[in-house]
DNA sequence: GATTTATATATAATATTCCTATATATAGGG
DNA sequence: CCCTATATATAGGAATATTATATATAAATC
């Protein structure tokens, strides 16, 4: 696991990645973002959910109650056409860092 | 110049970088990091100065008070042997978060 | 000679992001 | 009936970087 300090700020694209794919809730955010990073990436639900609350203040995502086929409520979120539109320079923005940080520290890029 | 959000916690990692060169001031190491990274990274000094403080607090460089060649007074920082060997694994988690990043987001290393 | 710019350090107040801890609630398996 | 997995919510705190402010001197410009 990724500490703390150095993960810092991964949270947002991390969840605007996971949210591209498909319509998701928190809980199942959580699970894509430390399945998908091998376990690299793992964020706390109570990390996750004010962040959400936070995007989608911004009209970055949108939440809406629904109940589960297990009969379970669960509030599931989408993007946004604004939330999609950030995507791409939040993406060059951390692409600008991975190669900031390749020459000044070098960092490699396995 | 990235995002204060999306640089957070690559201070650190900078300025031990700049130190394993050789011993700097804490002003010239701002225009180092602004310079080898062509501006994408750029550090104000009222937030490397508590850094290097709380560096120097955890061992990992050593500052001593010189005056240098036109009489002006200033706090030249050094690697110590245990700052030198966080670099390393410090190097390494990067290099984790980015692949992380890749997987995850997409997020190329142009 | 006076003013401005570049060099150099220091700290207070604030913002942001993530954490731990805690609370609540329900479905399903044993 | 209890435990585990699922699911959301929020309070309190830690860490890191920001803006704003203060101080001081060397070098360049006017």
């Amino acid at each position: 696991m990724i500490a703390p300090g150095i993960k810092r700020g991964t949270a947002e694209l991390a969840v605007l990645s996971v949210l591209e794919v498909g319509p998701l809730h928190g809980y199942e955010m959580a699970r894509r973002i430390e399945e998908q990073t091998r376990g690299s990436l793992r964020f706390t639900l109570a990390s996750l959910y004010p962040l959400l609350y936070r995007m989608e203040k911004r009209g970055w995502v949108r939440g809406a109650w629904e109940t589960s086929s297990s009969g379970r409520r669960r509030r599931c979120y989408r993007l946004t056409p604004q939330g999609k539109k950030k995507l791409t320079p939040i993406r060059a923005e951390w692409s600008e860092l991975f190669l900031a940080l390749k020459r000044l520290a070098k960092v490699t890029h396995a």
